[in-house]
DNA sequence: TTGACATGCAAGCCGTGACTTGCCTATCAT
DNA sequence: ATGATAGGCAAGTCACGGCTTGCATGTCAA
């Protein structure tokens, strides 16, 4: 389970396509595309990103919802909760 | 930077060595072994493990400290923080 | 209907990463 | 000093992941 969250995140192109869904909720693959060019000099093809936004999602850090032969990605950082929660800041000691 | 921490995690074992040492910090080498071989079922070699916290330690999830010829491993979870803060929770929009 | 647009599917190439194997160094007890 | 213990280094094997290539599907406008 957490398995597939941390394979997602252990590529420097799904990091920055998760970025641009910060910065942008709800893109296409084509807009992602092209923005992933513009902004941060990904050359990728389109099928690279493809790959990618499938990793993402069955990570289940992003959710899709298709309209006519659109299809728009949207972010959801929820499962990146688990990891604090797996392992928590250490209990504050030395107190003053 | 993230890179590293990313791929650190991007790994079973090497959360599984965070578990233990989150169970019980400060373990050296084979102590780590034995007992990710009891209580995980883990049957890594030792050079296996050692590589993997050679991982951890590049990513800065865990600290060493050289004591005689034992060498203790210790935890760090602070890294982890940055995932949470790059990408943070939605804001809550429609509260009732 | 037909062509353009947005996306999906599948096989293959290739570099990276996990693991092993073999040997070496250093520290402590007897 | 000598053996046992704890760990380090380096080369090699092998599978997996990222990317490409080529074609197929589905949707909309004219």
């Amino acid at each position: 389970m957490a398995d597939l969250l941390f394979k997602a995140m252990a590529d420097g192109t799904r990091c920055t396509i998760l970025d641009e869904l910060t910065d942008r909720d709800g893109q296409t693959l084509f807009e992602l595309c092209s923005r992933l060019v513009m902004k941060h000099g990904i050359g990728a093809s389109r099928q690279a990103i493809s790959q990618h936004l499938d990793v993402l999602e069955e990570a289940g850090l992003v959710r899709t919802e298709r309209s006519g032969r659109y299809k728009f990605h949207y972010l959801d950082t929820s499962p990146l909760r688990e990891i604090t929660a797996r392992w928590p800041p250490p209990p504050e000691r030395d107190k003053p």
